[in-house]
DNA sequence: CGCTTCCTTACCGAACCCGAACACGTACCG
DNA sequence: CGGTACGTGTTCGGGTTCGGTAAGGAAGCG
């Protein structure tokens, strides 16, 4: 079941190389992206604008406006969209260029597709930043970003780096119920891939260690969700 | 990064170049810094000198005064504001004669907008850090920021900068989980990508050196915390 | 020239994640 | 009321990732 609607977000990839461009389309959509494509510069920085992607993916050269510039053109304007460059050579020219230019990532080509989105994944996670934020609670359980600390009724509680990002996910809204597919875009950043019981085995083991405390209800066929 | 609103303080760059400026410009004032620019070394040390500026980005190749010399007439002229050069190449040369001089970094061109951002925000850090002052104790480690000294269980440990540097970070926000970037940004100054363990090798280095008082906590999958 | 400090690399053990399989409970339907 | 199907809870082992550790080399310093 390919995904209509883009659960991780729009990339905007521009790159004139169609054999180029499609590979790129197919594996970012494949992990879940929604892709738009563009032929050369004038036309990526216009749709950078028009469709605020979550992130660029920018060859250098490019028809009309390089891609250095489409990404400083970028930065002017105020938009910090991670942009991660496609260079043709590992030439540490372009490279500097392109760090210098505001980019937060480079890929030389020829590139292995996998590589690429990785990096885009990374940037977004950066992008994200450390998930800061004051404790909350919610029934008998606290929970402190800053500390990754988890305590149930008082009682400290340790959890694994997955299982708190998962409880913090659910706590962040309380009341608000998460399918599966948005648990495993939110907290392991994977696309969309049913079929899988990761999450179910990972809110048991959390439900586990909170024990009576634990307020993650089930909604049957839809998800989970903390309660409000 | 975390996100401070209120304005970090204004920083003077003296750059000829206008591209690079108006980079430099950009990247600090999207951290929250105030910028002022100014494109020759008279003005900027007449800039300096009427504006106060929290800390100072100079080029040292730049008309009618070099950077180095506005670094030393502002000593002289008992100025301390911190000062982050700007060499076009590494040239051992311009590294020795700017440290001499009493600036508080460099970074070579060509750079990342970033590093330059992390090390003025790492400069500020320790010029307003002298203080600290008191000790601060967290279980049995004590570490004087003043006399830079550490003590564990009453008996005193010989830390080398960078170790004290790291250990001090952690204490001194006791509890919080600090990333491995975060630290590299802050003890290091690089506005690193990651992927290399120097963080990690340091850790250990001061565990062994604490014995059976360190209370650095590692929290798998994310980074290092000091026991609150 | 020797010493210290720092950073990198490589290896190893341990923790953790994930997928599969099975058990259980609930909703639906005859 | 019993049966069946589907969704969820739970357990467990393999494979992978992550962090600790040791060794080596470069750079600064006396």
């Amino acid at each position: 079941m390919t995904a209509d609607a883009p659960p991780r977000g729009l990339v905007l990839v521009v790159e004139d190389e169609p054999a180029i461009a499609d590979l790129v389309r197919l594996y970012l959509a494949r992990d879940g992206f929604g892709v738009h494509l563009e032929r050369d510069g004038e036309a990526g920085l216009a749709a950078a604008r028009r469709l605020r992607p979550v992130a660029c993916v920018l060859d250098i050269a490019l028809p009309h406006l390089p891609g250095t510039e489409v990404c400083r053109r970028l930065r002017e304007a105020g938009d910090w969209t991670p942009v991660i460059f496609l260079t043709a050579r590992d030439d540490e020219v372009d490279r500097v260029v392109g760090l210098e230019l505001g980019a937060d990532d480079y890929v030389t080509k020829p590139f292995s597709p996998r590589e690429l989105v990785a990096r885009v994944r990374a940037v977004l996670r950066r992008a994200a930043g450390p998930p800061g934020g004051r404790p909350r609670t919610v029934g008998a359980v606290t929970l402190d970003p800053d500390r990754r600390t988890v305590t149930a009724a008082g009682v400290p509680v340790q959890l694994t780096s997955t299982e708190f990002d998962l409880l913090a996910h659910l706590m962040a809204r309380p009341g608000r119920v998460f399918t599966r597919e948005e648990l495993l875009a939110g907290v392991w950043g994977y696309a969309a891939h049913a079929g899988t019981r990761t999450v179910d085995v990972h809110v048991a083991q959390v439900r586990a260690k909170l024990g009576e405390a634990s307020m993650i209800r089930t909604h049957r066929g839809v998800g989970y969700a903390a309660d409000a």
